[in-house]
DNA sequence: CTGTTAGCGCTTTCAT
DNA sequence: ATGAAAGCGCTAACAG
């Protein structure tokens, strides 16, 4: 592979005429911008972007860190950022890290050690405090609600979401409402178990921890809690399944079982997915795509920009009645 | 940010001191080596990685090609590349293309750009002698069988799994056999074509031109063909349906119709999704995240290696009997 | 409009 | 065991 040095050379001038060139800058005569592109065809030269990434300090990439990639909520949110980084010409790199601390850790380092200029964050094992002090080195936004720190945030109000639907449930006069949710301590779980409580408390209705459904991720997830709730005396009426794809395992199998949505459990799934379209079920827009086109857009912005205040943008909801409650 | 110079400066040692620690070299003494750690930490120094692929002309990237990341077949075979590329620290720049050839040829000058050191291509617009011409800059890999050429692959026999399921559909005496497609003109519904017209003729049964149905992507397309299939005089009893989203787009929709499955279109599935588990669908596994496994892997090895004959890998694939035939 | 030159930050001979 | 120095390939003052 020939360097600047030798199109230079070649094409008789400068390696600064041929920099020039290369980078479409303007007063270069019109014969040393031919004999540059033709040396450039003739010798096969290809500009090093490491060479480049050195010297300007910067990639042209951001990173994503994500659990594990084959998951809807994830694609999805995936899908549209890179939808933006295409339009933008950047590069995004995917770092499914698999909720590993050490792994995370080792993507902050990349951008500290410059390989990204910025990163987004689906979801994490880290603290907020430990991501946030690597915020100096690039814009960082998260796909949560995140305040009062040098991090940018994209969310959805899930507090909200899960009001909306438990009231929603209540009107059609479900009492015994229990709920799902994938991992026990993440930010988003701790908020819905927080409307959970707070809702039925308010609509003088009642929020039992045993009700509250956990390590719900797969459809397969969705179908074991059939016999869960069999399984309980007293068992619950309705359920706020958190994603679309559990609540598809779960009313599936209960047919199996002779059992009937909504009659004997309504559901309420999560992320308007595909499949529940496909099986009528009323769902929750999570507008995944959107977040992760808000998410690139902040964080490109902030590298293009050079830097500036955190950005925080709560995108709305939407309820999707369907015929499963 | 500090650089190596400055640290050499502060633990009063060469630069080339420095970058033995950084490195894990050998012959530096206990005293110079707890000299250059403590200044490191001191300045809260970190390397620049963009000067070491510089100089090292190597990235520990590898850039992967797909039309869309929100798809369950590409979320899979990109699982499967991330869990290696996790093991083998290396990072994988996602590149959603969208099927632009545009866009794919950008990514085929990354790879000439030394920003990655080698390339899987999931699915592609470009012709393979424009993918080959770029195989001397790194390794090339395709999932999709490819033979003669400077490129490796790792791919399924679709033509041998689609003669398994006609022959299935066959024996359990079905004989108005039609298909879906994605795209009509690539590699993998070329060899099915192949194998649709060669199997029924075989058999003595007739392959009809306009049984094969495209633009099937999706569950929507699938739930779309229940009317397609409805509107045609001496409409098919058997359905092959390259995708279990589809499929069940097909199943469930049919179900609103009044018709049955396998009653009235018996079904076979592709790819073995969650989703053909949930509505019993016979499939077959295609054993996408192998796919990513292997492709990554070969792809690295000759990375690692420094090259060597390109590396062409057929995996079985896998007929799963459920309840839709 | 063009070229000289000084880096960007790091690795790696090659001496010692 | 350690360091000086020569690059890796490119960009961008600066001087003409």
């Amino acid at each position: 592979m020939p360097n600047i040095k030798q199109i230079a050379e070649a094409a008789g001038v400068s390696v600064t005429t041929v920099s020039r060139v290369l980078n479409g800058h303007p007063y270069v005569s019109a014969d040393k911008r031919a004999a540059v592109e033709d040396a450039v065809r003739r010798l096969n030269y290809s500009r090093n972007m490491n060479a480049v990434h050195l010297i300007k300090g910067i990639t042209q990439t951001i990173g994503v860190i994500l659990p594990n990639i084959n998951h809807y909520y994830f694609a999805r949110i995936m899908e549209g950022m890179a939808q933006q980084a295409l339009k933008c010409n950047y590069q995004l790199m995917l770092c499914q890290t698999d909720y590993r601390p050490n792994e995370e850790r080792k993507v902050l380092e990349m951008l500290r050690n410059k390989q990204m200029d910025g990163l987004i964050i689906c979801s994490r094992a880290l603290s907020l405090s430990e991501i946030e002090t690597y915020a100096n080195y690039g814009p960082i936004a998260l796909c949560e609600r995140v305040s009062g720190r040098n991090l940018s945030s994209v969310y959805i109000d899930h507090y909200a979401s899960f009001q909306t639907a438990i009231r929603y449930l209540w009107e059609q006069g479900r009492r015994r409402i229990a709920f799902t949710i994938s991992r026990r301590n993440s930010p988003s779980s701790r908020s819905r178990l927080q409307a959970y409580t707070d809702t039925l408390t308010a609509l003088g209705g009642q929020a039992r921890e045993d009700w509250v459904l956990d390590g719900c991720i797969d459809w397969e997830d969705g179908a074991a809690l059939v016999d869960r709730l069999l399984a309980m005396e007293g068992r619950p009426d309705a359920l706020l399944i958190t994603g679309d794809q559990v609540a598809a395992g779960f009313i599936l199998t209960a047919r199996l079982r002779g059992l009937e949505v909504p009659d004997d459990f309504a559901v309420i799934g999560f992320d308007n997915q595909p499949i529940s379209g496909l099986l009528e079920i009323t769902t929750i827009d999570n507008r995944l795509s959107e977040i992760g086109e808000r998410a690139f857009s902040i964080v490109h912005t902030q590298i293009t920009s050079g830097g500036g205040k955190p950005v925080s943008e709560e995108l709305g909801f939407r309820f999707i009645e369907r015929s499963s409650v």
